[in-house]
DNA sequence: CTGAAAGCGCTTACAG
DNA sequence: CTGAAAGCGCTTACAG
């Protein structure tokens, strides 16, 4: 493969003036650029960028931090940011932090991001102050989605808004007895959005007039198989709610699977909604509360890229708020007469 | 931050003396060593990868490159190699080659790989002969999971053992008239899987003297809601199946979905199975043919670090086949006597 | 508009 | 066992 030395000896110039003419720098004549491009593409030439970066310090890669890969909203997320990024010619080194545990998870370190990228995006990980620390030390922009860090810029939903959006749409069909699924330990990784949602069940409930049923608000970790363990014994009992609402759709299918094997007919006697709009939420019929994950994804790409290409000083220090709406489905219907 | 210059002058060596003492390289005095490893820790000294990359000729970053990535089975691969790497000192660029057509996909690019990455993993993307011709050139070593690259190493589960697994399991049960969904168009951007599990669906059905059935043989492009749609007519129709075994779990799921709509009691008149067990296959109840997917994101990434280390001369050559397993659930049960 | 040269921060023979 | 020096392939003032 060449090098811009290559590049420079065919084309007649100096290394300094293919630097120049392949960057779209100006002071650099019409011919001469037409004739370093050409030689440039018939040589196949593509700068070492690994050279680019340690000479201009620069890396055009970003650092992508999720708690969990593996689940569909921040593959989603992922999916997004490298598609974004990648347009505007950068590029994301992905670091999946999971740990074995549910309530742990690896710590951003210094050997992740030194010199190896120019900013990062966390999705969803609440940082440590001696991450957000490591992250200012070095210099590093830092955009986050979901749970935002006091002073950085931060894409997320609403989601007291939403949770309320899922609960109004319950009580609008006559329900009155509501449980909840999603209550998250307090010494849990995340907290955040967990938290907000059963605050905003809790409010919207109450503004209602409507009881509040300790035992009806459940433990959960978030995925649809804990949810349906979770909600067995509520779902079996006599004295139960004519509707659930979970903080996830993941954990309302799980609900909606616990109410089936109980024979509990959905939404006959019980209805189930959700909030994200999962990717297999439509096909199975689900009510949800939908947010745009991508969007968040590009979002936060361009919060970033703002910052990297340098244009301001900075990343502008706003949160951008997606909207959410309300999707009713076929898990959802009227409250039963008693 | 500090450098390795920094490193040198507080230790009182020369720069090539840190380099090695830190590396672990031998040659070094024991004394030397301890003092170079005191003053790094000392001044948080990381050694800058772009420089190391610059002088090494190596990045220790692998291209990983995914077809759609927020699939299940995709983001699961991505997310085991990643882990699998790191531990080995190893980073993951992500290319998310999805394009906004089914059929399409973004083709991979010199600008991509080129003094970016070491080696490269690709996530069942049949690579075009450019595609192969340019890994060649860049000189890059290429594992790939799922669809194998001739004469590179691939790591994949048998396709068409593990069809014939989910086949025999409904003969077992009685069936004999099994539908199939999942086929997909010969211009498809993936064929490879697709295409040996209808073959051995074919294969199996024949060999038991089951009858054949051309209609009953469903295309689909491998998502839950379009397998629900494509199932809809077949299922609607007197004449139909007993059992439909869907060529992934998605799809399987659609295909209850589907029959839920219509009433059709699954397993008592309908029986579905499907292949993957996908993270949510088992709280909905899903018989399946277990693939374990983070076992072959693993696998491939070792493959890959033995050819990077070079103990050995380049990628071994031989296919590493993970081994699938039924797992029957409440989705299947014996055929109903007509 | 163009070039010579320094510099980015490491690694790697080569001497000793 | 250790150091001086070249080199990896670019970018960036600085001159002209």
């Amino acid at each position: 493969m060449s090098t811009i030395t290559d590049v420079a000896r065919v084309a007649g110039v100096s290394v300094a003036t293919v630097s120049r003419a392949l960057r779209g720098l100006d002071r650099v004549s019409p011919a001469t650029r037409r004739r370093v491009l050409e030689v440039a593409e018939e040589l196949h030439y593509v700068a070492s960028p690994t050279a680019t970066s340690l000479a201009s310090g620069r890396t055009r890669v970003v650092a992508v931090v999720a708690p969990f890969l593996t689940r569909w909203f921040f593959a989603t997320l992922v999916s997004a940011i490298e598609k974004e990024l990648r347009v505007h010619g950068h590029h994301v080194i992905l670091f999946d932090l999971e740990d074995d545990t549910y309530d742990q998870r690896l710590p951003l370190t210094q050997n992740m991001l030194w010199k190896r990228v120019d900013g990062v995006i966390s999705l969803n990980v609440p940082m440590t102050p001696d991450e957000v620390e490591l992250v200012d030390r070095l210099g590093l922009p830092l955009v986050s989605i979901g749970s935002a860090v006091p002073g950085r810029p931060c894409v997320r939903i609403d989601d007291r808004a939403t949770m309320r959006t899922a609960v109004e749409h319950l009580i609008g069909l006559g329900h009155r007895r509501i449980g909840y699924v999603g209550d998250v330990p307090a010494n849990a990784a995340h907290t955040q959005t967990p938290q907000d949602r059963l605050t905003a069940f809790r409010d919207t409930m109450q503004q209602a007039g409507l009881p509040l049923v300790e035992e009806w608000i459940l433990g959960s970790d978030w995925t649809a198989r804990a949810a349906a363990a979770d909600s067995r014994t509520l779902l079996a009992s006599a004295d139960r709610p004519t509707a659930i609402v979970a903080a996830s759709d993941e954990m309302a299918i799980g609900v909606r699977e616990a109410a089936r094997r109980l024979d509990i007919d959905v939404p006959g006697r019980l209805s189930v909604i959700g909030i994200d709009d999962h990717v297999l939420s439509e096909v199975l019929g689900l009510s949800t509360v939908r947010q745009d994950v991508a969007a968040q994804g590009r979002a936060a790409a361009d919060l970033l890229l703002r910052a990297l290409v340098g244009d301001e000083d900075g990343v502008a220090e706003d949160d951008i708020v997606i909207p959410t709406v309300l999707v009713p489905r076929e898990s959802t219907g009227p409250a039963p007469v008693s």
